[in-house]
DNA sequence: TCTGGGGTCCTAGGACCC
DNA sequence: TCTGGGGTCCTAGGACCC
């Protein structure tokens, strides 16, 4: 068994730097303290990618752009775009199914590959080695290639050294690549785990390797096991070709600007929510039974509801409905930062129960969000728009990545 | 000029049924 | 009037990943 893993190196920040060098730019910003990073007006400056320069300041993932300015007040902050980062996303996936037809899409930047359904045209360390020259010559960015004979140790091994690496780790090289690492890297070991590891003297993944499993079921439950599993090499899952299919959820959620605080903002807020999640859901040929809002407060407490219909449905008006029952039951008045809609309990949509609903309404709904979607498709998500948004500050649909400001249009609906 | 958005899985407790 | 245990469903919350 041969799988690879393939890791684009600081994804965001090498992509927008790549299309920057295309338009003209003079200065490459993989080469200058640097950083992908959300819009602070919007209040959603956070760090997404940071350059290996910006990373020697001491900037992480998931910093503050405040924070990370003060570390380095020379910082370039580059704004995403999450169109180019798709179109990059592809183009890997493309080159790396040349050399399997399993190719699981594991993350935007991130792919497992099972070589062993390949050609095997080339050995499978000529074939990492080729990997990572193509797509640093053909795409234009490097990246690390990680080989093994399981997901797990392929993951780990492609992020032993970086950038631009090609790295084996199989069984016999558990104890001299893996084992002295620190136990929070470790796939699965978080911030919770690895305090309550260190509490028990276990800092390395060695000592975890070598710890007894009861030890670890006692305090982790079954997260103990597979972490020590993992710590061990030991991982039994497939590659997966990437199919929609599979997915069990499909959520959006927004960080509103200002601060809510009138239900009827919120209601906006949760319809344009709704639009989008409901889009996505007939997008995939899915339905939905359980419907769930959650909440964030000024104060950055969050808190959720949800609440299973009677049967599923994929009308943006009857999700809508939903939500704001259960918004209105959930909210506690309090200022209003972050709203998020989560569907689940998914069925495909080519058979579905019949219900208390008028039938013969469902599908006059049903046949107008179809008409909507395809309209949608064709001239653009904003091309038809809910009158109530008109002048609302709240736009038509959020969630996800949104591209920058639209210009309002102003279809009824 | 303070803190994103997309997911998956697991656990615990309460309601309910037999 | 007092007492049981098992199984399932539903929900809230937390941990993890990118």
């Amino acid at each position: 068994m041969f799988i690879f893993h393939v890791d684009a190196n600081s994804a965001f920040l090498s992509w927008s730097a790549i299309h920057a060098l295309e338009q003209g730019h003079p200065i490459d910003f993989r080469e200058i303290p640097s950083v992908v990073g959300g819009d602070q007006k919007q209040r959603r400056g956070i760090v997404l990618a940071k350059s290996i320069p910006a990373k020697r300041y001491g900037i992480r993932t998931g910093d503050t752009l405040a924070e990370a300015r003060s570390l380095c007040p020379d910082l370039t902050v580059v704004s995403p775009s999450y169109k180019l980062y798709v179109r990059c996303s592809d183009a890997l996936f493309q080159l790396l199914s040349e050399y399997s037809p399993v190719v699981q899409r594991y993350s935007i930047d991130e792919c497992f590959l099972d070589y062993s359904q390949g050609k095997f045209s080339l050995d499978p360390l000529q074939a990492g080695l080729e990997i990572k020259r193509r797509v640093r010559e053909e795409l234009g960015f490097t990246v690390n290639v990680g080989l093994s004979c399981n997901k797990l140790l392929a993951k780990m091994g492609s992020e032993l050294k970086k950038p631009d690496r090609f790295h084996t780790l199989f069984p016999d090289e558990i104890e001299e690549k893996l084992w002295p690492l620190p136990v929070e890297e470790l796939f699965m070991v978080g911030r919770a785990t690895k305090r309550k590891l260190y509490r028990l003297n276990i800092r390395t993944i060695g000592e975890l390797a070598n710890t007894p499993q009861s030890l670890l079921t006692e305090t982790f439950k079954s997260h103990g096991a597979l972490i020590h599993q993992y710590a061990n090499g030991i991982d039994a899952s497939r590659v997966v070709p990437g199919k929609t299919l599979l997915q069990k959820s499909v959520g959006n959620s927004t960080t509103i600007a200002f601060d809510v605080c009138a239900a009827k903002e919120a209601y906006l807020v949760l319809l344009s929510l709704c639009e989008r999640v409901a889009m996505r859901l007939r997008s995939m040929d899915g339905m939905a039974q359980v419907v769930s809002v959650s909440l964030k407060t000024s104060e950055f407490v969050r808190y959720q509801q949800q609440h299973m219909l009677p049967s599923p449905v994929d009308e943006t008006k009857e999700i809508f409905q939903a939500a704001k029952n259960i918004f209105d039951a959930l909210w506690r008045q309090e200022p209003i930062r972050h709203i998020g809609i989560h569907l689940s309990e998914l069925v495909p949509n080519d058979f579905y129960q019949l219900t208390f609903l008028d039938p013969k309404d469902r599908e006059k709904e049903q046949r107008l969000d179809k008409t909507v979607d395809a309209l949608r498709a064709r001239y653009g998500d904003l091309s038809l728009v809910r009158s109530c948004f008109i002048n609302s500050g709240i736009k038509p649909l959020q969630g996800g990545v949104n591209e920058g400001d639209y210009p309002m249009m102003s279809s009824q609906l």
